[in-house]
DNA sequence: TCTGGGGTCCTAGGACCC
DNA sequence: TCTGGGGTCCTAGGACCC
């Protein structure tokens, strides 16, 4: 059996977990640039708050009702899930650590106990280590563990944990699930499986397989093997290697000058160079993208990208900016209001086994201890602490971020204090 | 005034190879 | 009159996920 361990609500529960009086409370987590709402506490759905509502719209009811809101702070959602994955790790010996919130754990066939006993003890174990509630799905394949979870979430007849097998009920439970629902079928999906009369869980595991994949492709297909019971997705215990980074940010409030836009692109580099460094990786190819608001009809609009063949893969994050400034010299349209600037790298591969060129030289040792002495220095003090000049002392363009909460658990400066 | 960020996989079509 | 067959790689766009 699989198991899928989903965090209730993660960063609302985040936190609330070093602000035990907001327990009861409604509480929501903004996007960056503090834009939408991305999480809510049960409490904040009750009041009928949506995922994606902009902030903006929903600031009066917010404060009218007493949500309590919060500035996304990763550094202490990153730093939980790396807790709650642990414990999962200890308990379980197979876990796919799926998303930030979410994994996939192989529960042993052999252990003495039910899946749902198992599952009620994975819950128990994170609440009391870690302290963030977890909900628990569980079914013979992934995309049935998945839809086990959302039941397990929603009826609190489960205690949280539901196993979705075999049994009788099974097709009830199965025709009261919308389509939609179903892990991998979204919005265009949906459309075209409503228009043929497929509008439930059980009519697309009762569907010819071999149609839906005419209409809706291999991944489709492999989802109603999957409601079928039959495994076509397999547990990935160990990541397969990254194929791209992306670095990008909204701004505070549109930029139009070239200067400006150099300063971010430049800080968004220096930030997707270092996650390269972290991997062991170097990237072939650099593109910066550069647009306007998708919101505003009413002014001229703007969106394109660029992309840079580096000279040979690199991680150092000079050649890297300078290849990104060349790019956002050609691409820079005078006269936008541009709202969101970023780059991605492409082409990657380790480090050690990189392709080199047999024209140039070889990047310099000097050069990788500089980027270790960087990476160090600002490990140490923070992000910022050595950067490059070309990315800007005051970046007046730098994300909106009104009602952050401290980086309890990852910085010394930041942590909570116990009388 | 104000609407997030970071990923993956699949498919079709074009370019190219022998 | 008539013009093969079997491949690979790359890219862009679509769809999906959290």
């Amino acid at each position: 059996m699989y198991a899928l361990v989903d965090c209730n609500n993660f960063y609302a529960s985040c936190e609330r977990l070093f602000r035990p009086g907001l327990n009861l409370r409604p509480v929501v987590v903004l996007s960056n640039n503090d834009g939408c709402i991305i999480a809510r506490s049960n409490e904040a759905k009750q009041l009928g708050l949506v995922m994606g509502d902009p902030y903006f719209k929903k600031k009066a009811f917010l404060r009218q009702h007493g949500v309590e809101v919060f500035s996304s702070n990763y550094a202490l959602y990153g730093d939980l899930s790396n807790r709650v994955m642990t414990v999962l790790q200890q308990l379980e010996p197979e876990v796919e650590i799926y998303s930030i919130d979410e994994a996939f754990v192989r529960l042993p066939a052999q252990s003495g106990r039910s899946s749902v006993e198992q599952g009620l003890e994975i819950k128990k174990r994170v609440d009391r280590w870690v302290g963030i509630p977890v909900s628990v799905g569980i079914g013979t394949t992934k995309t049935l563990a998945k839809l086990a979870a959302t039941i397990a979430k929603k009826d609190e007849r489960h205690n949280g944990v539901f196993c979705l097998d075999d049994s009788p009920g099974q097709e009830n439970i199965l025709s009261a699930i919308q389509v939609n629902k179903v892990w991998g079928v979204g919005k265009r999906s949906t459309q075209k499986l409503n228009s043929r009369g497929i509008y439930t869980a059980l009519d697309l595991q009762q569907s010819d397989n071999r149609w839906i994949r005419k209409i809706l492709g291999l991944s489709c297909e492999r989802t109603v093997m999957e409601l079928r019971g039959q495994p076509s997705i397999p547990l990935e215990e160990t990541p397969p290697c990254r194929k791209s980074v992306v670095s990008s940010r909204s701004f505070r409030k549109p930029v139009r000058e070239l200067a400006a836009l150099k300063e971010a692109v430049s800080s968004y580099i220096s930030i997707a160079a270092n996650k390269l460094r972290k991997q062991g990786l170097v990237a072939a190819n650099l593109h910066v993208f550069l647009a306007t608001s998708r919101f505003r009809t009413d002014i001229p609009r703007f969106s394109g990208s660029r992309m840079a063949v580096l000279p040979q893969p690199t991680a150092s994050t000079s050649p890297l900016i300078k290849a990104g400034m060349r790019e956002l010299i050609l691409l820079y349209r005078e006269g936008y209001p541009y709202n969101k600037a970023g780059i991605m790298l492409t082409g990657l591969s380790r480090a050690a086994l990189r392709q080199q060129n047999l024209f140039l030289p070889a990047e310099s040792k000097r050069d990788r201890q500089l980027m270790a002495a960087v990476d160090q220095i600002n490990e140490r003090w923070g992000r910022d602490a050595l950067r490059y000049a070309s990315s800007g002392l005051r970046r007046e363009w730098s994300m909106k971020q009104s009602r952050k909460s401290p980086a309890y658990t990852t910085s010394w400066a930041e942590l909570p204090i116990v009388r």
